[in-house]
DNA sequence: AACCAGGAATGTA
DNA sequence: TACATTCATGGT
């Protein structure tokens, strides 16, 4: 066993679930709109919507900066918040004619820090969904946490729950190498494993970290 | 047939 | 700062 639990929970995760091949999307363009599309909502959806953008001609910055919000929202209909996520995926395709040329590398051209920043001014994009941009599309060291995230640590009796976005991140990067294949790897392993565990009360059978759960054992507490 | 899904913006106190 | 509301479709 690791002597960092942060760092034994991925080898038991990649151990039981193997490579999961993330962020599922053509080119970094893609994983930009896929990751503002996903929010939640299921990402069976956002399929059905990135094949509408496709469809319709709008996967590209120019494309969609051009575009009417109304088209957009047909094009994206089936991701759900139709209406506020066209607004959010023009949003970034006018940011990035404006600023960059259209041109991702040039707003990859940024360092990590400031990238970050830029990202999470722009409407639409948070904390979550510029993390995943970082690390999925722009390929920079940072760590996405989400609601599943929070979920299993909680269940494993790591955390409270009432955490900052921030302090979560820093529990996760704060441990491991700065290395982006391992920090992309280790957010798809937990959204895999939270699709099937820590859902229900307790859940923990079959689970492949219930001997460092704390919620093994437990009778019927929700969670 | 209620409930949930790889959040974020906005409004209120 | 802290909490409530809004946005909306599709699968179970």
């Amino acid at each position: 066993m690791s002597v960092n639990r942060i760092r034994d929970l991925f080898d038991r995760l990649h151990a039981a679930y193997g490579p999961q091949a993330w962020w599922p999307a053509n080119d970094p363009f893609e994983v930009i709109l896929g990751a503002i599309l996903t929010q939640r909502t299921a990402w069976r959806n956002v399929e059905h919507a990135i094949r509408g953008l496709r469809e319709s001609g709008l996967l590209a910055a120019e494309a969609l900066d051009d575009a009417s919000v109304e088209r957009v929202a047909v094009a994206i209909r089936p991701a759900g918040f139709y209406n506020a996520k066209a607004r959010k995926l023009k949003a970034f395709a006018a940011h990035l004619m404006a600023e960059h040329d259209g041109e991702l590398e040039r707003l990859f051209a940024r360092g990590d820090g400031p990238l970050r920043e830029e990202l999470l001014g722009l409407y639409g994009i948070g904390e979550e969904t510029a993390d995943a941009i970082l690390v999925y599309a722009a390929e920079r060291p940072s760590f996405v946490i989400d609601a599943y995230t929070r979920r299993l640590l909680r269940r494993l009796g790591w955390i409270a729950g009432d955490e900052s976005y921030g302090a979560l991140r820093e529990l996760f990067l704060d441990v491991l190498p700065r290395d982006v294949r391992l920090l992309g790897e280790y957010h798809a392993l937990i959204v895999r494993h939270g699709k099937v565990h820590c859902r229900t009360a307790p859940a923990c059978d079959g689970c492949p970290v219930r001997s460092i759960c704390a919620a093994a054992g437990e009778p019927e507490t929700g969670g």
